[in-house]
DNA sequence: CGGCGACTTGAAACGTGTCAATTAGCGTGG
DNA sequence: CCACGCTAATTGACACGTTTCAAGTCGCCG
């Protein structure tokens, strides 16, 4: 059951509950929340002994300026951890935000360190965990310090593409095109890769244009996964 | 000793030595390295078993792109681990270069992880250490996103008095101006803040022509903190 | 039917990048 | 001692990418 797939909550859960019990019956949650699109799941400064881990739908944690621009630091998919900063202490540094309708569990945080100190392969997947997480933020820094809004978008739906195959998430049909649900609306790309939202119109309008990917109805193709890579990297 | 000054050495030394020996008799590190200024210290990909820690002098860790431009994600100071994710994977995935002569010393991975287990204390000390590093993080991709070449600018300025601050490598003189050296040259300021070190030069001669900062010989004063937090923060 | 949010499109403004010329400082070697 | 070449920094003119502003479309829901 694990291994595959480091960030799914099955493996966190396969390796709190090593008596192979099954995933549907999680006692290592504290609890189980539903929270509609749109609305937020932690505030900035809030205080909390629990650490959230989403099962479906999407989030973001998002910073909040005092002139009312957002930045995304990171979209949260299902099997994520809301940040591994939680696992240490209480307080959460920025916004989680349910983009689409989302479930999540919570983790005791007492609970969860004496697991870690017990169990050495919950310590490792954590450090993986943490790992990622730092990389993907380091990424983003450079792609906002260095790179164009065109590769700027290409990346960020890549990463996002890639995330989500590592899950099964995503389709590959007949023509090789990769195809995925795509919740986000536009200004969420805009706040994501630092850019305002009608820019980010024109930039997917022409990746559409030239046949680069396909946007219908809350789900996204890329079309020509070879000519976007080269986009999203090359200067 | 320890308590105020969470990122010194010294307290990472403290932690690790409960019996209170002297900090100069280390026997906590491997060993202890000195690199003259502009040299490299750790190449991506590389592999250390040794968990380096800087003792004296500026490093900065970078990201290269393909097309010879750089990203420094973070410049590190005395007391500063090099990057928390090496005390739990070998593998670099940034260069760290010196921006001064350095002088660092290294842990073996496997040694410090028993003591982590062990010293309650020195885990938490870890885990603020990381914290701090994310937020770091964070608020330079906020800074990237989101801010005009002064706000960066400044803000970075600001960040690195704040943390020399904390160790004591700050003098504020008469006039409450804050005076620290400053050994970085305008292209490291491009290369952190993502902007270009002509734009740089053109900024920070405007900062001085306004009176807020003054910089010379490697050492650069905020003469007027107030006006120059204000420029940092606000829109 | 009216209103609202998400998106599109075009024109103009603005911030930052690029290019080029110039100066200052510094260590090296003749 | 000076000439040399190097790197760092400065400055101005211009180009380019992105933002801002504005108007307009479309689909959806009350």
């Amino acid at each position: 059951m694990p291994g595959a797939v480091p960030e799914s909550y099955l493996t966190w859960v396969a390796a709190t509950q090593p008596t192979a019990e099954r995933a549907d019956a999680l006692p290592i949650y504290q609890s189980v929340h539903s929270i509609p699109a749109r609305r937020i799941i932690c505030r900035e400064r809030d205080l909390h002994d629990a650490v959230p881990v989403i099962c479906s739908g999407w989030a973001a944690s998002v910073i909040m300026l005092s002139d009312g621009s957002r930045q995304i630091l990171c979209f949260l998919l299902p099997g994520d951890l809301v940040s591994t900063t939680l696992l240490f202490e209480p307080r959460s540094h920025c916004l989680v935000e349910a983009v689409t309708d989302v479930t999540y569990g919570s983790f005791k945080r007492g609970e969860l360190k004496e697991l870690l100190l017990q169990h050495p392969s919950l310590f490792d997947q954590l450090s993986r965990a943490w790992i990622e997480e730092k990389e993907r933020a380091d990424q983003l820094i450079v792609d906002l310090g260095r790179r164009t809004a065109d590769e700027r978008i290409a990346r960020l739906i890549l990463s996002l593409s890639d995330r989500l195959a590592r899950r099964g998430m995503t389709r590959v049909d007949a023509a090789s095109a990769i195809e995925m649900d795509f919740p986000l609306r536009q200004h969420h790309v805009a706040d994501a890769t630092g850019l305002t939202p009608v820019h980010v119109s024109k930039v997917l309008s022409e990746f559409r244009r030239n046949g680069l990917i396909r946007i219908s109805d809350r789900s996204l193709a890329i079309l020509d996964p070879g000519g976007f890579r080269r986009i999203a990297h090359m200067r």
